[in-house]
DNA sequence: TTTAAAGTAGGGGATTCCCCTAGAGAGTAT
DNA sequence: ATACTCTCTAGGGGAATCCCCTACTTTAAA
């Protein structure tokens, strides 16, 4: 991956499962004086080949890919390329996934919900080195950072206890607090504790909420 | 609506909250020659002002809009035009969905994930009268409509009823009781009552187990 | 026409949520 | 050593909800 002059546009490369989707990325990329559409993938396999191929300064990755995930794609384009400028797209607006993402070493995530000149400021941002999340998010992820004190932010990845890490599980796993509390041999009161303290600390709402974060958090810890 | 002459081009209409794939979807449309971008809308309030303003020949409706579903859009718009021409285009690949929608009063169900040049076979299918469904899904509608006798549920969700469905989507966004039901305008045992016939239907133990069925569910693409 | 299902909503007791406070023990910084 | 922080534990109490009922109306199917 080579930075671009300033005469040159930086060529984008857009990996993404739906192809009217693409169209309309290529569209508003092409629009633009300094960047250009590069190539396109509907898959991982596509994506890797097509990246080798062209050399873009940027590629933008649909994290819901069939098959192998945008995760699992960034990881691997990131390790090929540790340069390389990864931008997320994705349907979901859930800080599990702007967390990983990052960790996995994207430069952006951006959900496909914004409108098309948020992508085009995400492109402009990422290319420039920087890290590109939606307002609402910088907020919250900027809280998680903040909200630790003085320990280092290295991860995005709260600091839940080994407890509450064990009640997130079973809370995800689908049981009560009742269930929860009797498997591990304390009163439900504690467990109670246990919530309020996952939901402080993962900055959630109520415990619908809560139940969801866990279940999302189980489903991707496989 | 009016049925366009063989000089006049089709007006098309694109709900969607997606900005990105609005632009794709009108690219593709503006390249024919027989059909014209006429106007677009990001959510249910819009679309309906402004299917009204535009009056278009075929609306093209995203099902998993934010707040009001396509599934409800689409019922509106019928309501109001009945014969107006909705297509319905998805992320998601569920036969409920095809259903659903044909019910609903649409007159076709189109992946996203599919190429461009299936929209606008799609769109000209659905303009000359017919209704236009994946191949895929052609044969199993074909058995299901066949075979009604004998054939019991192959599928859980097929057995949730539209509202039962939405309200198991609400809970799976990480909704509370309270929220669903002032966002659909109906009492919280109206909600409560949904519950206990999703759980029923669904044959799960708790709340706890049905919000985890929720939030797979809906992260498994609906 | 009868039957079934969907959508609505209430009663009422059991349970959980959600805001507090709080103590014991472990670890850490000054 | 002392003070401070964090974890794990748990209770009080009111609000919210869950979960078992019943029940009415409307629409769809048999």
């Amino acid at each position: 991956m080579t930075t671009p002059t300033k005469n040159q546009k930086a060529k984008i490369f857009i990996v993404d499962d739906h192809p009217v989707l693409r169209q309309g990325i290529k569209q508003l990329i092409n629009i633009e004086e300094d960047m250009v559409f590069s190539g396109e993938a509907g898959n991982a396999k596509e994506a890797l080949l097509g990246i080798e191929k062209k050399n873009p300064d940027l590629v933008i990755v649909d994290i819901s890919l069939e098959g192998t995930s945008g995760l699992e794609l960034t990881k691997s384009i990131i390790a090929k390329q540790p340069k390389a400028l990864v931008l997320i797209v994705s349907m979901y607006d859930e800080a599990i996934y702007v967390e990983r993402v990052l960790k996995a070493g994207a430069k952006g995530y951006l959900m496909k919900r914004e409108a098309g000149d948020h992508i085009i400021k995400a492109i402009r941002k990422v290319l420039a080195g920087d890290i590109y999340v939606s307002e609402q998010w910088k907020d919250k992820l900027m809280n998680k950072v903040m909200g630790r004190g003085t320990t280092k932010n290295e991860s995005f990845t709260v600091a839940l206890s080994d407890r509450e890490l064990e009640v997130l599980q079973l809370i995800g796993q689908g049981h009560s607090t009742r269930q929860i509390a009797s498997e591990l041999f304390v009163s439900t009161k504690t467990i109670e504790s246990h919530y309020a303290n996952i939901k402080n600390k993962l900055d959630l709402k109520n415990s619908h909420e809560l139940i969801q974060y866990a279940v999302k958090w189980c489903l991707s810890e496989k």
